[in-house]
DNA sequence: CTTGCCGTTTACGTAAACGTCAACCGGCAT
DNA sequence: ATGCCGGTTGACGTTTACGTAAACGGCAAG
């Protein structure tokens, strides 16, 4: 029984197409904790890991924060109440559609005066050019 | 003839409504160059340094960076060709537009993967609350 | 044996725009 | 003289997600 399935770290950088440097470092911010293969010897991943490490990069196509990401991990590997984490999660997703909203209102603004600044220059070279009068 | 109007930095804070410290970091960036007022003295502004400090938060507003603010003002305070210096500004917020837009596709593109997400667990929850079926 | 490759650790660098001390001035009001 | 106010400098802290050495160890092929 193959159960015990487990990755080296190249391997899982390969498939993720990521580089180790990241995963080592999702480690050091908890994301991820995989055993070694002896005392200081190189990590082994277990499908759990590989499992935390997808929905690591699952929330950072989200646009999460990698510590947000942790915490809705740790939640969700605890067994508590699947209802409440379903919450949780909805009430983190809708803060951060609301930042992303936010952001993209800025975002509209600042188009907006550019676009107004860009008429004032055009009409300064357009003067510029027709001193006078057409 | 009061032609030589001058500012504390705190006057020129309170103005715009910004910290001191912010304006000593423009000065640091090259945005502004107030004189002293004796070696090692307090910083006095001219009218010209608040309109520099003027133009930087105008700037800001567009979303330009520090740098790039530096660069168009120096521009306008040296008197070279205004046709060109119109022309190189309109680069300028042409290039910035363009990196707003992929912003806003961005941030599109998560808005949209939040929502699916959403979806999924608002299913996830309805599906618990009535196991079976309606 | 040696070369390569994979892995390890620690720690510094990056970019942006300041905030936040800390320690030190001169000036002037008491 | 004393104290405070406002100012000065310098330097480190903040935030995010890694990249980039540097220096070393282990193991398989040639």
């Amino acid at each position: 029984m193959p159960s015990a399935q487990s990755y080296s770290i190249t391997e899982l950088a390969r498939e993720f197409d990521i580089t180790p440097r990241a995963i080592r470092f999702y480690e050091d911010q908890g994301l991820i904790t995989p055993e070694r293969k002896s005392a200081g010897g190189a990590r082994v991943y277990s499908s759990r890991d590989r499992t935390r490490l997808k929905l690591t990069l699952r929330g950072k196509r989200l646009g999460l924060a990698l510590s947000e990401i942790r915490e809705l991990i740790d939640m969700y590997d605890s067994p508590k109440d699947e209802a409440a984490q379903l919450a949780k999660f909805l009430e983190v997703l809708q803060n951060h559609r609301t930042l992303l909203m936010q952001q993209r209102e800025d975002i509209e603004t600042q188009l907006k005066e550019i676009g107004a600044f860009e008429g004032q220059c055009r009409k300064r070279l357009m003067d510029r050019n027709t001193p006078k009068g057409a």
